[in-house]
DNA sequence: GATGAATGAGTGTTCATTCAT
DNA sequence: TATGAATGAACACTCATTCAT
């Protein structure tokens, strides 16, 4: 069993490169950023870390459990009591963290699709997963309409990865609580 | 004035970094690439863009443009006949170019958000331009419900990019006519 | 046609480094040292070299051909007149020249056997021409008997690279003229 | 006195140092490399050798001291009978095991000559004594012709190296069988 | 107009070495 | 004895940018 002070600093370069991300993007967030974020030289970041992939790759994979999480835990709640409100409930949620997980996520996903195609392939396997769920989930909404359930799923996925980007943009105020009613009164 | 041969060759510039820009991301297309394809040193690259970042500026421009011009066309259509069909063909259009002008956009908004202040509000613009310009024809398709008109601009934004990057990542096959049915039928 | 400075250049840089990778070997000069020597940036070395191996492989290609010139020329000497003493002068003629071709001949030889297999190739094609070529020679010299010509071009050839070997070591003040005496007073 | 266990953990690191020089060479053996293959951590392996160069000189007295055992086993087997067929089944059987210890001898050459004064010394005054202890027994062999010993002592101790050069750039299959019936042929 | 040559501040990465526990 | 953690000076290599001709 590893040290806590071990540990601590995997953490510490976890959260201190992911903080910088956040901010920078991939392709601007140096390993020398990130080793003088956490006070430690490059070498002690390359003990903890192989590579700057690796690093990315446990970034990536934090952000994306921490997705998941929330996909499942908005599915169960869907299940237990009040479905229509959940979904909504869950972009919105999904969307307000906009400045956190939304700028980290598509900050991953630029770096995927130019030039990191394991990464591309581990976060295409999350959103199948993610979509996948969705559906599942929309089957009992939809009333078994299985062509419903699999086109409001992609729509989903999609409506909230747009969201993202305007928020990011900080095109205009978004009115969630507007596109929440909009979609509840057309989709039930 | 200029003379044929320089707009002709900054023209040519234009379409080569855009191609590929398409294929490498922005962070990855090296000035030398760009010079190399179009068969001219990279002195004269600078004789003709003062900066990488005016060559994207440049690029960004004719991108949006593009986009501008067929939403601008797509409403005209909507208002002289079809209103619904047309809105849901625009959205498919648009997809169906993924690989071409879905990747520039993409790249484009990826360089704008982690270090292209400047480009950030050329996108921005564009983005509130695009939308309001829906809403202003929604409103006729809503017979006048400011806000379903509203939110409903913000989805058709959102669904757009949001199945983009969908299509970037190759998730799954998008079953862009389910997607539309489904949009039409809850509409209307 | 390139320009003189460009080419005086490349030239400068290739002896410079020739010359530091004979003080030093391959592994210890660095492309910051061959650099300095020239009185250069780094970026000016990479514009005339892609990579440190396009560098090794420009003084290997050169060294090689210097001892191919030698090899060649020898041979020819020998057809034309007194055969027994050219190949011994050869041999003492190429070992007078350890401090500098030699090093460098052992250095490239080091570099290819631990960790440059393209380069060992290279050496090893030219390993193989000058023996083909030195027993070719032979078979006059030993009037048609094959394997005397075979057996001794290997064997030259070694004594050769062993006598470098202890050139570089400085064990001894090698007796050369000895060592040649008894070559011709044995297989003659 | 040692305790046996750290007599055998420097012993198990020793062989391990040398299997893997055997394999990359010096240069491109590291630390890591070898604390990893003994299973050790690299504290560890730093409590048993103060510096690389430290384990280095270990690994050269060992392989140096093997050599100096099989040239004095020679020798004296030359003493005692078959004189002629005796040094030439030496170079034969050292150059037999190319793949092993020549690989190891030319590795530390090279890191000698390059960058490694002492150990340059070492190997140096193993190669003079080889040399000597060579050219003594020869005297024998020539009846007291002390140019011709001295002479052949240096050659042998050429051909040997040089066959083990050829033998690690695997030019061509060199026909040791011939050779040594050549020396034969012609010394005797 | 056009270019080849030169630059230098960064990039990610490596590795022998140190040291508190 | 033994170790995991930390270090920092190198290293090969990249690239937007400049400029004399």
């Amino acid at each position: 069993m590893k040290s806590n002070n071990t540990t601590n600093m995997k953490q510490n370069i976890l959260v201190a490169a992911t903080e910088l991300i956040q901010k920078n993007g991939v392709k601007n967030t140096t390993l020398a950023d990130i080793a003088k974020s956490v006070n430690i030289s490059k070498g002690t970041l390359y003990y903890h870390y192989s590579s700057k992939n690796d690093l990315i790759f446990d970034i990536a994979d934090t952000h994306l459990q921490v997705i998941t999480d929330a996909i499942l835990n908005c599915v169960q709640n869907i299940e237990s009591d009040q479905p229509q409100d959940e979904i909504v409930k869950f972009i919105i949620d999904k969307i307000s963290t906009i400045e956190g997980r939304g700028r980290v996520h598509m900050y991953l996903i630029c770096e995927a699709i130019t030039s990191n195609e394991p990464l591309k392939e581990r976060i295409k396997a999350n959103y199948i997963q993610w979509r996948t769920t969705l559906r599942d989930e929309l089957l009992n909404t939809f009333h078994g309409n299985e062509k419903y359930a699999e086109s409001f799923s992609f729509l989903v996925i999609s409506i909230v990865d747009g969201l993202v980007i305007q928020g990011l943009l900080k095109t205009e105020k978004i009115p969630y609580e507007g596109i929440a009613t909009f979609l509840l009164d057309r989709v039930y």
